[in-house]
Parts: C-alpha cells; structure tokens; sequence
RNA sequence: GGGAGCUUAGCUCAGCUGGUUCAGAGCGUCUGCCUUACAAGCAGAGGGUCGGGGGUUCGAAUCCCUCAGCUCCCACCA
C-alpha cells in the first residue's frame, strides 16, 4: 500500500466498515468461550441520530471491542423501540398534514399508516449507528414490536394478571390532551410557570357573605363539589356546620365541608373541591363521598356536562372566565403566581389529572428483589450516587399505570364480555375458551378486545431478556449462554422508566439480574454549558461531524471529557484533537515504514536502550489501562493511551531510534518497531477501530477476514520500574539541554559537547541516548566544574555544556540562587517535620524513611548548587 | 419541602483507603522553530493560597462542622 500524506479518514472508514460486516466479524454465537453481552438502549424506531446517541454507543463500542479483544465471545445487541407515544404523535401529525383525520380511519387503517411509516423511516438510527463504527450484531437486530417482542409482552401481561398483580380500575392519572392518553407518573415532567393567583368570591347560602376562594385554575369551578376550611381556622369557626355556597357564574350550591388538609396559611385558607380534576380534590371527595363532575373532553375541551363555555378549549376558557367573573362582581383580585405544573413529557402540553379507567401494575413486590441487588451490589451502578435516587424511587414505588389510550403498540388482551366482565388470555381463541367457561353460548364475535395497548416500557423492561427470545422460549440456549448481560451504558434520566424496571423484570422472570454494571453516562451540553436544543440551534449533526473529522475523531471526542455520570461540555475542538491523534498514527507508521533495513548493521546500544525503556513504559501503561477499565474510567483510560502513543511512543522512542536521514536501520529495531506499533494499533483499536485497521492492514501480510477487531489485546508484564526510573533521569537531561539551546539560541543542527561530573545519579548506561537526543559530539567525564559553560542540574549531577564566551554569569547566578533559595526552604520543612518527634514516632516508618530521603537528596542537590555559584562567582 | 452531588490552572476535568516534589493532565495561551513522519507538527515557558471560615491531626485538596454559590433527583399547597 502506498500510504497518503495526510490521513483522510473519510476515505478508509466506510471500507473496513463494509470488511468487518461482509465477515460477520460482528456477529456472535453461543461457543465454548465467556459470553460478553450489551443490549443497546433501544432509540426510538423513528428517531434520528443525536449527540447523545453518539457518546453512549462510543462507550458501548469500546466496551464490546476490548471485550471480544480481550477474547471473550462479545455480543451487543442492536434494536429499536416502538415508542408508542412519539412515533402515533408523528404518524397523527404526518397524516394531518395529508389532509386526514386520525379520527376517521379505523384502528387497522391507522396502523397500516402507522407500520408504513415505520418502514420508510425506521431503522435509519440504526444506519446511522454503523457510521460511528458501532460494531452490533445487525442479525440480532430486534424491535420491541415485532412478532417475538410483542409475544413476550402478551405473555408477560397475562402471566401478571394471573399472579393478581395487573388490575384494572378508576383512578386519577395523569392525562394528556394531545395524545389523549394516560401517562405514568414518570411521563410527566414538572416545570416552574408563570400562573396567576385568581380570588373568587363564593357567595354563603341564605346570606350577603362571601367566602374568598384562592385559586390557580378558574375553569375548574365548572367541576367545584364542596369548598373546604381547615376545622381549626377562626375565621371559618362561625360558619354554621351545614353552611352552603354558591359556586360563582355555576350558581350551583355546594357545601362548606372542613379538613385539616387545608393549609390556613395558603391564600384565604378556603379551598375549592374539584375531585374530577385534581389529585388532592379527589381524595378528599373520596373522603367526603362528594359528587365528581368531570368537566373535560379528553382532548382538554370543556364537555356539555355543566351546559357553559361547551368545545371552549382550557386555556382560552380559562381567560374567558376570569372576564366573565370580573362582569359579575365575582372576581375579588388577581394576583401574579408562579407554580410548577406538569407537562407531558412526549408532546409538551399540560397535563391534566384526570379520573379515568386504567390497568395498572401493582409494584411492591417486584421492587423488592430489584432493590436489594442494587444496594448490595449484585448490580453495580457507576458512578455510585445514582444508589440513591434509585433506593428512594423503589422504596417510594407506586403502581405503573400500563395503559396507554393509543393504536400505536401492543394491544392489551384483554377481552370483554356482552354481559359485563372480561378475560384475559393470549390469544382471541384462548379468550374465547375462557369466556366460554362463563357463557357457553358466547362465539368469537361477541367478545370485545380492551382498546388500549400497553405502555413502551411494557415492552422495553423485558428488553434484555426478550431479544435472547427468553420470554417465549425461557430454557432456549442463546437467553442461558448471554443473559445475564454484563454492562448497560445509559443515561440517568431513564433509571426509573428502564433500568429499574428492567431490574424487577430480570428478577421475575430470569430470578438474576439483567446486568451487572450499569454505566451512567451525563447529558452532552454545548461547551457553554446549555443542552443541546433545536430552539438554540447549538445541536451539531453528528454525521456531519463524522463526515468531517471521521467516526475514529468524533469518538475521542466523546471520550476525551466523559467521566462516568458527569455531563459532557461538547466542543468542536475535540473532534479536531481527535482527528489529530489520527493523523499523528498515520504519520508514526509512515516513517517507520519508510525505514530501510540493512541485514548486515548490528543493532545500536542507542535502539537497544530504546527498545528495552519503551517495552517497560508500555507495560505499565497497559496495566495502568486495565485498571482504569476495571474501574470504568473509560475517559481516562483513553487518554492514557493517547500520551503513549503521542509522547513515548511518538515523541521519546521513535526519535531515538529514528535513522538519520536515508541511512538505514538494523533488523532487530526494525522489527521491534513494528512490534510495537502492532501492540498500539491493538491497545488504541477499541477506541479509534478506522484509522487502527487501516495501518494494521498494511503492517504485515493479512489473511483474507483477519482483522484487528478479533486479534488479542497485548497483555502486560511487569514492568521494569527501576528503568523508567533512570530514564527519567536522561530525560530531564535531554530536555535541560533543549533549554540551553533555546536559550541561547543554538539550532537543533549545531552539535554540542557536555561535560558532567559523574555521580551515582548519572544515567551513565542512557549516554548513547542523550548524545543522540542532544546531539552532542562528545560527553566528557570531569572534575571540575567549567565556569564558562551553561550549566544545569538533575538531581544532584551537575552537567555543563562550554559556549565559549556566551555565558551570561548575572543571569546564571540569579537563576542559581533561585533555585538554592527553594531547595533552602525545601529543607528546611522537611528538617521541621524531622526534627518534630511527634511526627517521627506517629507516622508510618515508610513516611519517614521517605522524608529522610527528601532530606540526603535535598542537601545534595544544594551543595551542588553552591558549588556551581562558587564557580560561577570566579 | 426532602434528598444527592459539585466548587482544584483561562476551559474541561483527574487527584482511589489523609503521608513520595502533591498541587496534576488534556486543551487553550505565550515564545522560538516550515528540523525530510506529522504546522492536524516540534521544542520551550507561564499559569492555581484546591469556593470562604473553623476544627480534627505530627501532617488536610483529601476527614468533620459551618457559610456561600451551582447542578440534579424526588414531592406537588390549591
């Protein structure tokens, strides 16, 4: 391969995608090996790709691929999810726009639409995933609607049922008037709004008295059944106890009734009862057996139960009331208020509590199992805090209300019966088996299907076990070899909606966990610290950027500041960083690929040296980046591996080793080299797969399917920590004299001799390096220190390099004292610490032995410094 | 109202059970270099009293208390 200047990753990324699918190099089958399993959190069918997207599936991606590098028999599961609400919301929408009403079609032509929809622009996420390099096994790919999903969902709904834990009945929910259908709690997200706080006046029966009622939602009062006072307010103590009054504009009479749950302090300390339409109201109507007057249409348009403001929508008549009552007299004054109400979390409208019919999944007992696991670490969640909010959601759980008043998702099998109650049953022909045990009369016609499916989360907390098919086919060997999974990358704001259910649902019908590490990523903001919005514009295309930096770029960027749970300010730059880190790989192989070899050269005591450092610095590196993924620090077990490539590898060994220009190098360091680079190209493949393929390609002679993907990570030796230890030393030597050329303005080109009193400090066996890396011409052994030269000091070795006459003795002298001045101040502590006794005879005997060093060391060094401004002082 | 977390360099963040020169990294900034792998680069430099105050300790960025600011979650008094 002639390779490019410049690494145009646009240009490789899209072949080894094409290479990795074409030999099923994704794809997993139950083997003989450990099973690494990831179900991916299913994206909505018909979403499109975002940033956030981009982060999770990066971090899942290099889960995977260290996995199956690490030889385990990696499998991550892609697939999509119905989400019933979104997805009828856009097909409603897209139809409207047609010209036809979702209310004139049928349910099967709504789905026929609806599935359509789903074809043309379902599965484009998933597209858009492979771009990324996203290495999920396509022949899994799974939709938490099709045939098999959606009969784990039937069976899993009446396996509930028959265990008495799905019930159905009147309760209060949250409903949306857009969707118009019931929302769990979880659905509805509060925000702080802008209200006003409207005083009306309830004239008292038989009187020209007024009860001042307070109150946020004016319309409300079309469903007023009783006003209520707190039995301990004096101003109400007078009331006679079977007082009336007249609901404002209604002119309904309604009672005065009195509970301590009114607050005395808010407003007049008068409540307004509207059991149909608000939680509270409610309870205190079940409490008092008050009248429940729903006052709403579902789609949040008055209804002609009262006979006013009929087809008014809420909000406006809410404006016309409050005209209406100041007409009257009725409106006492209007006060600005600010109260949080809760909007829908799919269509952003209002919701409005609302009494209806629902089925609902008693929680208690499946909560159980699933909070143990997670606060005894069966499951562990990273980072730990999110233990927290977890524990107080299960221990505060209440029942999930699974029925939503849609077309789009698994419809709830239940059947109902001409003469009143229902079965439950799989099937319409179990259905009828089972009706006709009531009624042996009954044909398949008379039974009536409930005509509400169930929520999304009915079908995605089964997620990890559905897509093994462990629901249908529980003892099948694919659920037995990969379940339970081993980690799940999500976000936090849907621990409740799907990790914690997918948790109770592992427990009920697996008895394990689903998984045993759940890795919290945080939101990516804009790199001002803003969520990325459509309104603000601040959102990038990810494939946009891909299309600009490369999949491998755009993941160094989501992984360069991504530590577990903590949000990720998203800047262009670091797609531009990772870019760069790719183009600095190619480049590395470039010049070492264009190195000659010369059979007949001996290998250098300079490469040898070279070799024999860099193999202990990747040793530990290696080590140090399998601690790191022990511990989830993806983030930072990426960077490791960038400033090892970067400056060990890049910067420190291939400079030492590089040949001078168009000579040749030796066999052996040649072929250490590309050793080397190898054991990179497979340590940095996880997180850049493109630009690592690519090379490793190239690097030797490959057999048609192999793939760096499916090599082996390099597993590290103990590494040498005495050596990187005296290599420190040359380091320091090398770049001390980087300093005095660049001090003294003397060109890389100019050779240099340097001159040093050698002591046990002096990394004598590093010479061959330092007069390379230095270029020197000569090291000379002296005694004496050479007050015409430039000199330095590492630890406690002077070093000195002659310049003749270019000696500025003012400046070195000031700098020398400087420095004498610190290490003076340095001792000093150290001598205060030493000489205090409670501190010798408490601290540990290490900690002292260690300060006992810092003092030899200290002393050293200042000697030497003073004898340097002795000579330098003549 | 209840709970959790955060505050370290200009920016984004490490700093694991208090003790190696522990005050770090990356990016950015500044200076000098188009040195035949890479200017998407190389070499060098500057930059922080670890949010404020108090305490425990021989020793605190690290543990405790307190104040301030920020973020998130839960609850939903109309």
């Amino acid at each position: 391969m002639q390779i490019a200047d410049k690494y145009t990753p646009q240009e490789i990324e899209a072949k080894w995608y094409d290479y990795w699918t074409e030999h099923k190099l994704f794809h997993s089958e139950p083997d003989e090996r450990e099973p690494y399993t990831i179900v991916i959190p299913p994206p909505n069918v018909t979403g499109m790709l975002h940033m956030g997207h981009m982060l999770n599936n990066t971090l899942q991606d290099v889960l995977v691929r260290r996995a199956r590098m690490k030889g385990k028999n990696a499998c991550w599961v892609p697939g999509t999810d119905h989400a019933s609400i979104a997805t009828e919301a856009k097909v409603v929408a897209k139809l409207k726009a047609e010209g036809i009403d979702k209310s004139t079609l049928t349910r099967e032509e709504f789905l026929r639409h609806a599935w359509e929809w789903k074809e043309k622009h379902g599965g484009i996420i998933l597209k858009q995933l492979r771009k990324l390099g996203a290495s999920c096994d396509w022949d899994r790919t799974c939709f938490t609607m099709d045939d098999t999903r959606t009969e784990g969902v039937i069976k899993v709904f009446c396996d509930l049922y028959a265990k008495g834990r799905i019930y159905r009945g009147v309760r209060m929910v949250n409903w949306d008037p857009s969707a118009q259908t019931a929302l769990s709690d979880e659905e509805v997200v509060y925000k702080e709004s802008q209200g006003k706080l409207y005083y009306l006046r309830y004239k008292i029966e038989g009187t020209d008295k007024n009860i001042i009622v307070a109150t946020t939602r004016p319309e409300t009062i079309l469903g007023d059944t009783a006003l209520c006072v707190n039995p301990n307010d004096e101003r109400y103590a007078s009331l006679p106890a079977d007082a009336r009054v007249i609901v404002p504009l209604v002119g309904r009479s309604i009672p005065v009734i009195r509970d301590t749950y009114v607050d005395i302090e808010f407003g007049t300390g008068a409540l307004k009862v509207t059991p149909a339409h608000d939680v509270n109201d409610y309870m205190l109507g079940e409490k008092y057996g008050l009248e429940t007057i729903d006052i709403f249409n579902d789609d949040g348009t008055i209804n002609d139960k009262v006979g006013m403001y009929v087809g008014m929508e809420r909000f406006e008549c809410r404006k016309v009331i409050e005209k209406d009552l100041e007409a009257a007299g009725l409106l006492e004054k209007v006060e600005a208020y600010t109260n949080n109400v809760g909007y829908s979390e799919r269509t952003g409208v209002a919701i409005e509590p609302k009494l209806s019919m629902q089925w609902f999944l008693s929680m208690k007992e499946l909560a159980e199992p699933a909070t143990k696991a997670v606060m005894e670490d069966t499951i562990r969640f990273v980072p730990e805090k999110y233990k927290n909010t977890y524990r107080h959601w299960m221990e505060n759980i209440k029942d999930w209300c699974i029925s939503r008043q849609l077309w789009w998702g698994q419809r709830i099998p239940a059947y109902y019966l001409p003469k009143g109650g229902y079965v439950v049953a799989e099937t319409a022909e179990k259905a009828l088996e089972l009706a006709r045990e009531k009624d042996s009369s009954l044909t398949a016609a008379d039974l009536r299907q409930d005509e509400d499916v169930l929520d999304t989360w009915f079908s995605s907390w089964l997620w990890p076990i559905s897509v093994f098919d462990g629901i249908r086919n529980p003892d099948n060997a694919e659920i037995k070899y990969y379940y339970p999974t081993n980690d799940l990358v999500t976000g936090p704001d849907i621990i409740f909606f799907w990790v914690a259910r997918m948790i109770m649902a592992g427990y009920e019908y697996r008895n394990a966990a689903p998984f045993d590490h759940v890795y919290f990523t945080g939101i990516v903001r804009d790199k001002i610290g803003r969520k990325m919005s459509k309104q603000l514009g601040n959102s990038p295309d990810p494939l946009d950027l891909i299309a600009r930096y490369g999949a491998d770029g755009m993941r160094a960027a989501m992984l360069l500041s991504s530590s577990a749970g903590n949000d990720v300010m998203f800047d262009e730059a670091l797609c531009e960083q990772g870019r760069n880190f790719g183009n600095k790989i190619w480049n590395a192989y470039r010049l070492v690929c264009g190195w000659q070899t010369d059979s007949t050269l001996a290998q250098s005591e300079n490469n040898r040296l070279a070799g024999e450092w860099f193999a202990a610095v990747l040793d530990r590196t290696l080590a140090e980046i399998d601690a790191d993924f022990a511990a989830y620090r993806i983030s930072e077990a990426f960077m490791k591996v960038y400033k090892l490539f970067w400056d060990d590898f890049s910067g420190w060994y291939l400079e030492m080793i590089k040949p001078a220009y168009q000579a040749p190098t030796d066999v052996a360091t040649m072929e250490t080299a590309k050793r080397f680079f190898d054991m990179l190209l497979r340590t940095v493949h996880p997180f850049m797969p493109f630009v690592t393929e690519e090379i490793w390609q190239d690097l030797a002679p490959r057999k048609d399917g192999e793939s760096i993907m499916t090599s082996l990570l390099p597993t590290p030796k103990e590494a040498d920590g005495k050596l990187s230890a005296r290599f420190e030393l040359a380091k320091e030597v090398i770049s001390s004299l980087r300093n005095i050329r660049k001090q003294k303005n003397i060109a890389q080109k100019e050779q240099l001799v340097m001159k040093v009193i050698a002591d046990a400090n002096y990394p004598a066996e590093y010479e061959p390096v330092i007069v390379k890396m230095g270029n020197l011409s000569s090291v000379e052994r002296v005694a004496e220190k050479d007050a015409a030269a430039a000199a330095f000091i590492v630890k406690t070795t002077q070093y000195f390099v002659p310049m003749g006459g270019m000696i500025d003795a003012e400046a070195e002298i000031a700098a020398l004292s400087k420095d004498l001045a610190y290490y003076e101040g340095f001792l000093a502590s150290v001598m205060k610490k030493l000489s205090n006794e409670r501190f010798v005879n408490s601290a540990p005997e290490k900690v002292v032995a260690n300060e006992r060093a810092k003092q030899a060391d200290a002393e050293a060094k200042i000697t030497a410094l003073k004898e340097q401004l002795a000579a330098l002082k003549g």
